[in-house]
DNA sequence: TTGTAAGCGTTATCAA
DNA sequence: TTGATAACGCTTACAA
């Protein structure tokens, strides 16, 4: 029913291909009878059939985004992930597919890659190994990660840059006279799975203190309130030296700050919080608003569209360098660090 | 190079059309041919091509999501609808598109719709005059809401009770005995533009005031902390009597709470509040925890999908009754809502 | 129950 | 600079 390219070209008196060679620049076609096609696609109104296409030309425009959904559902920075790489799409004329990828379910991954439904992929919520990035490799399917594998090799990628987010966070601190700092964590299960922000938090922490020449106290955290009252006593009992916390857990920083209020310590007067990797649309909600180093997130997922069309849009014969970014976190200062306590 | 129909079909000895058939159940195989057949899909890998299959079916397996992008970004709620939506489309074998469709750019809508590449569309963050629902329905596009416009007539959707919803958070307040309970609303520009939730909510919360027999008191409000500030005092200047504030409004609520510490006002004993049409991953983050009425967003994700695959799946023959539901909000009791205090 | 063949709407090769 | 026409990989009448 709606005109397809044929329509155009008997319009235009022209070849069906000279049709399809102007639309595509694949070929010259002079001025005039560009204008006259030109002319008879909007008398017609005449969209390309995007399958018939992409069936032709074995490209079909289209990126898959792939987003586990944790038990605990996805936060404001995932989403952030979700915009950013979808409106990178579509400037540069792609579509972004979502697809809901559990680990588990590899065979979907396959189904997906078996379709010849997608370009590329992006990777989301990338463990340091990760099932999927070997399945996409073996799939021979172009894809970026937003995070990165243990040992990305030549994949592209775009991720925070822990290392860099947790000497800020320290380096804060220490500004404001802090000597003794602790981290708390993801939870211990995100740990073991090896989920690379929780890994590479936890290093870059490790060695900013060392360098810093502080102590290092760190703990995991269950990704709640009551865990984070927990984790927060024990730290205590055990280093009692504590003024100041850096958390990355949005969840279990909530059950810091009850465990202060609980012993009528006052944020920042008797003790600092610095929470990392998280959006200051969460940090703005709590009171006293938290020192926050805010993920670039949307710019995350814009870069790691782009760096997967850099890929798929270079001539296959020519070398192809890995893209591969890292960004730093933003530091927000709130109510939640001060000086230490005169203790 | 990946193995097609044909490929199978000389493997299992069968005519091409008799794979199509198999896999698609469209006309009976007998037992011993579609076994064969089955065989030799396994053994080659083989894997439909999508395109092929939509260019010659006319149907794509594929949903578009079309979600604006608001200048403050999308929160926890608006990520719900997304993952609850690309679920319900996974387990019925369809694709869910991201299309971050602007209002003003209807002209990629136009070009979406165009392009033969989905079946239908699945509209979030509906207002109350929608060009893009008016613009669905002109290109004959199948769709569904998340909302819905003042006149739904025969579109399908899934929408927030917000009449039942602002009925509950008054009911909640007045079972604790509150008699003068104010509303704090989404800000003037979105109930101009006629944002959906906001005049339904603004509408409800009048209505069931008035049913309540209780005077009722509201206001628009920034979508930010100092206008929430800002417009708890102007409440409490004009309304003295007021002893609680329903809340739609996330981002303003932390405003509130801070202007009830600078009077020095505690929640509850003080004053009562409660958050509505707010997820608890965000309430949760408050101190005190907030009283809420939580949105079913992944059930409205959910649901947005079914109801337009209903109209999907339903032969054209057959009359379509469109489906229309509203889903209640659930009352999470948290620490921001107690008895009014004895003035 | 199975086979044959005509599309589906493009791209891209080969000629002119 | 342009025109025919063979793929692309599948669905679906129409025949047998």
């Amino acid at each position: 029913m709606p005109p397809r390219m044929i329509d155009v070209a008997k319009r235009a008196d022209v070849a069906l291909s000279t049709v399809s060679y102007a639309l595509n620049g694949t070929r010259p076609v002079s001025a005039s009878t560009r204008r006259r096609i030109m002319r008879a696609m909007e008398e017609l109104g005449y969209r390309p059939n995007a399958l018939a296409r992409g069936l032709a030309s074995k490209r079909t425009r289209i990126l898959a985004l792939l987003f586990p959904t944790p038990e605990r559902g996805l936060g404001v920075t995932e989403m952030e992930f979700v915009t950013g790489a979808a409106d990178a799409a579509r400037e540069h004329g792609y579509h972004l597919m979502l697809a809901p990828s559990e680990l588990r379910d590899i065979h979907e991954l396959e189904h997906l890659t078996g379709q010849g439904l997608i370009d590329g992929a992006l990777v989301m919520e990338v463990r340091l190994d990760d099932e999927r990035v070997d399945l996409l490799g073996q799939a021979g399917l172009p894809f970026s990660m937003i995070g990165r594998t243990s040992d990305p090799g030549t994949i592209s990628y775009a991720d925070i840059d822990f290392e860099q987010t947790t000497r800020d966070a320290i380096a804060h601190l220490m500004e404001l006279g802090h000597r003794c700092v602790g981290f708390l964590n993801h939870s211990p299960s995100a740990l073991s799975v090896g989920y690379g922000p929780t890994v590479r938090a936890a290093e870059g922490f490790r060695r900013a203190a060392s360098d810093a020449g502080i102590a290092h106290i760190e703990r995991p955290c269950g990704d709640n309130a009551a865990a984070g009252k927990a984790a927060f006593h024990e730290l205590r009992a055990s280093s009692p030296e504590l003024t100041a916390l850096v958390v990355m857990n949005e969840r279990a920083v909530i059950g810091v700050m009850n465990a202060l209020d609980e012993i009528s310590w006052r944020v920042p007067d008797d003790f600092s919080i610095v929470s990392i990797v998280s959006s200051t649309r969460v940090t703005e909600m709590m009171r006293p608003q938290l020192t926050t180093l805010e993920p670039p997130s949307t710019e995350l997922g814009r870069l790691g569209v782009q760096i997967l069309l850099d890929q798929l849009e270079r001539p296959h014969d020519e070398p192809l360098p890995p893209t591969q970014k890292l960004l730093p976190c933003r530091l927000v200062v709130g109510a939640s660090s001060g000086p230490p306590p005169a203790r």
